[in-house]
Formats: structure tokens, sequence, C-alpha cells
RNA sequence: CGGGGCGUGGCGCAGCCUGGUAGCGCAUCUGCUUUGGGAGCAGAGGGUCGUGUGUUCGAAUCACACCGCCCCGACCA
């Protein structure tokens, strides 16, 4: 029963076994002990992952799909924005790090692995020296700048202390991006796409997102800014003002070979900032008490300037207009794929569970069989399926014998954007119920009208 | 890495103090009745009590060691 269907755009989610009895979907009806964050719970409990290891999970199939759709939004805005994607390995070589000099000064956090022949190797943390290397091997004139390489993949930090589920794992799924450029202006140019695409890419996910000064880490540079999503239970304390909230968001036709420093400016001009590189005074200074705001947040995405502190030792140098050659100025910019879907259930959520956005759900509407096995409700929703389904939706059809509460408070639990609920009490009257999970309103109409209204909806 | 806590059927827990051969709720399976916001009755299956060693006639229970996990703090996408 492998559905082949015409798709609209999104070619990574493919249609197939969707209905409920076939499909593999654990809720878990009690809350673990374990967690203590709403995310965590509720990820346990809708069943998009289980816990293999302390931050480390296994991604069920609900889990998978929205960690692939957030990963598509991502991927469509880096290309947007000009960057060019590929995959480097989990695995490394130690004496690529021992070139730049973190293979000592990153400490125990780095995963560091022997192979058969005694080699040493080590579970990627982050890419900077094997983008570098790859850079180097082929690049060798400025004409072929601006280059910016990206790749989604694992990560491996040994955190001391995982916690909050996937929102501090031990395993995470980053995007981590990296620009090429011949000199500062150009790295600043590189460095403000990537702001751009990062406004644009958590807007698309449904979250607001704000980027502050941040301190640089152990990945180096002199300009950073974190993007920070508002959550009471988020990590980093964070103080900017109100008026970042509300900014617009560049829209889909920005054109990223413009001077993109107004859009920058406008929100630099405004204080932001994380904990650690707070002041008080400057805030208190800068922003009128009545547009202060001081809150929690978590971090979503980080992007980075750091000039030449990889491409000076590990000597990836090209040749200038005049043809001396120059190690490239080069920038970083990481988004937390997986943190992402903690983040999103964070922001957006109720009592009764999840409340996905749209463009991150992993199924854009649920179809609730009231009474599976009454022929009239069973020849209902198989029309409704393939009729939706045809049109481009992704339907999740609950076709089990459960009763209707427990339907009710599963679809409620998983969050699905819209329910469409069938029974033979309304097929009497030739009619069928909508549902909206966020608002909670409900909607009786044809099977015709709610065809219209759901596929309308892009 | 410092401090605290927890490991008992799939999940949530009781039993441990005071040693005597494992229990409750939910879930699962079967049957019947039910079916518009987490149904009822009847029956059934499922547990090396985290691991090891010791004490004892006897250990889920006591002792020691180890492993795993969680929470608070210091550190990080």
């Amino acid at each position: 029963m492998c559905l082949s269907l015409p798709r609209k755009g999104r070619n990574l989610v493919s249609v197939s076994f969707m209905r409920l009895s076939r499909y593999f979907l654990p809720l878990l009806r009690e809350t673990p002990t374990e967690a203590q964050i709403v995310s965590h719970r509720l990820m346990l409990r809708a069943g998009l992952v289980r816990q293999e290891a302390a931050g480390i999970y296994a991604w069920l199939p609900l889990g998978f799909r929205v960690l692939q759709k957030i990963e598509q939004i991502v991927r469509e805005e880096m290309n947007r924005a000009g960057a060019v994607e590929i995959l480097m390995p989990t695995l490394q070589s130690a004496d690529l790090w021992r070139e730049s000099g973190r293979y000592d000064a990153y400490g125990k956090e780095m995963l560091r692995i022997k192979d058969r022949h005694e080699r040493e190797l080590l579970y990627g943390p982050t890419n900077e020296e094997m983008v570098t290397e790859i850079f180097r091997s082929y690049v060798r004139s400025y004409k072929q700048l601006p280059m910016n390489l990206y790749h989604t993949q694992w990560k491996f930090r040994d955190e001391v202390r995982p916690r909050f589920g996937v929102m501090r794992g031990r395993e995470f799924l980053m995007k981590d991006a990296y620009s090429f450029d011949i000199d500062q202006a150009a790295a600043r140019r590189s460095y403000n796409r990537m702001y751009v695409a990062y406004l644009r890419m958590f807007a698309r996910m449904g979250l607001k997102s704000i980027p502050m000064r941040a301190e640089t880490g152990p990945i180096g540079g002199d300009l950073s800014h974190e993007f920070i999503v508002l959550a009471e239970t988020g990590e980093s304390g964070v103080f900017c003002h109100k008026d970042l909230l509300d900014m617009p968001i560049p829209g889909e036709d920005t054109d990223f070979d413009s001077d993109l420093e107004p859009i920058i400016k406008g929100r630099t001009d405004l204080y932001a900032a994380t904990e650690d590189v707070h002041d008080q005074a400057r805030f208190e200074a800068e922003v009128p008490e009545d547009k202060r705001l001081s809150a929690r947040g978590i971090e979503v995405g980080q992007v980075f300037y750091f000039g030449t502190k990889y491409s000076a030792p590990m000597k990836a140098v090209v040749a200038g207009p005049d043809g001396k050659e120059v190690p490239v100025e080069m920038g970083s910019y990481g988004v937390g794929v997986s943190r992402l879907v903690g983040a999103i259930i964070e922001a957006s959520h109720d009592d009764a569970g999840i409340v996905w956005p749209e463009p991150v759900a992993p199924f854009g509407v649920g179809l609730v069989n009231l009474k599976a096995g009454d022929a009239k409700t069973d020849a209902a929703c198989d029309d409704l399926y393939a009729r939706l389904t045809a049109a481009g939706k992704d339907v999740l059809y609950d076709d089990t014998a459960e009763r209707p509460g427990a339907k009710f408070a599963s679809m409620d639990l998983i969050g699905l954007p819209w329910q469409v609920v069938v029974g033979p009490r309304g097929l009497e009257k030739g009619l069928i119920e909508i549902k909206n999970r966020k608002t909670g309103a409900k909607e009786e109409m044809s099977v015709d009208a709610a065809v219209n209204k759901l596929t309308l909806r892009g």
C-alpha cells in the first residue's frame, strides 16, 4: 500500500504507510520520571524519540519527520543565501586537528577513538579543520570567492551533563556552514548573508528568534551573534530591547547579492546581549525602561566571524588580484537542528500536548475515524485520505479501533495542525468536523468543503 | 567535575527500615458488551528485583564494589 502520488516540492518526506494501524507511533500515557522540562516530556510521550543512553536518542518515525522538515527549511534558506551543500564524515583524523592546534586544546568534550591500526580518530564536534582542508586542496584564486560550504551532520560532544532531552544531547544534528572570503569586507558580507538567512529560517519554523551579541567561545574570532528563542526553560539569561521581538523578517525575494547591511544595522543598533557579554550599565543607558526585556532563551544558532584563525595555521591561502597569496577570511555558522525540535515544542504547546507550527508538523492533517469498521465511515475516510493526499497534504489516518476519547487525546498530544473527525453521527447529516489544534476551534462542514479548506492552505 | 537522588513486568509505583522466595495501577493478549473527549465485566500472559561479591539456613530487603540514569551547580550548538 505504498502510494505513489504527485508531491508538491518536498521529496525528502516520502508518502507511504500513514495509516496508524500500520504505523509506528508509541505514545506514552504517563510521563517518564526522568523528563523534567516540557519539551522532553512531550517528545517522549508523543513517541518522537527514545533515549538510548545519556544524551543519545533514537528518532522514531514522528520525530524523524519533524527533524527532516526542519532540516529542509534550513537547507532551502542556506541555498537561497548562496551556500553550497556538501556532506563531511562524522569521524575525523586527529592529525587534522593537530594542524590547527585544537586537538590538545579541545579537552574531554571531544570523543577520541582509535581504529584497529591504532590510528587516532575523533568523532567530530565541529568541522572547521576538515572544511578548511577541503577548501585549501582545491581553491587557489580569489576569483572563486566568495564561497560558502555547509553540511548537516551528526556531531558528538561528550558533555559532562547532558540534559533537557534533545536540547542538550551529546549526539546532535547540526547544520554548520563555513564561509571563505578574500578580505574582511567580503567576509562581513558573507556574515550578513548568513545573519539574514537565519532570520528567515527560524521565522519559517514559527519561531521568534532574536540575534544577540555573544561570546565567541572555543571557535574563536571577534564577531558573533547567537540566535535566541525566548523560553522560560532556556539555558541562557538574555537582555534586549523589546522592539527586536517584532521586527519584520526579510522576504523570500531578498537579494542576497545586495548590500544587506541596513537589515543587520536595524537590529544591531538595538541592545541585545546574552548574560555572558551583558553590560547592565549600557543596557540601562541605551534602552528606555519600558522597552527593557530580561528573560531566558534557547540558543538555536550562532554565527561567527573568525578571520584567519584556521586558514593561517592550516595554510588555506588564495592568490589575490595582485598575485600575492593571502590566508582566506573565514566565518562559521551553526544551527542546532535536533535542538530546534525541542525548542519549537518549548515555544508551542499546551496542556494537551504539542502544537506544531504548520511548516514543521510531522503531518499536516490527522484524519480520525471515529468508528473503524463501519462501512460508511470507512468509505468516507478512505475518500478523504485519498483526496487530501492527492492534493499534497501529509495525512496521518487514525484507522484504529480505539475509542473516540482516546483518539482525540492522542491527536491533541501529537499536535498535528488540523484534525479531520469523521463519524457515523455526522455523516448521517453529510457532515464531518474540522478542528484547528492551535485555536481549538471546531467546525462542521461537508467533505468537499473540508477538502477545499485544507488544501487551499497549501 | 563537586553535591544530591534513583535503579523492582512495557510505563508509573509499593514492598526494603524490622531478611522467609514479589504486589498494585495503567498498558498488552482473549472473549463478551460498549463506542462523539483516555469504557465495563470476565479471564490470561509477562519480572535474572541494575551487576558482582560477601553475610546468612535463607537476600528485592543487610554490607562492600561496580555499572546505568536523573536532578542542582560549574561548562557547552
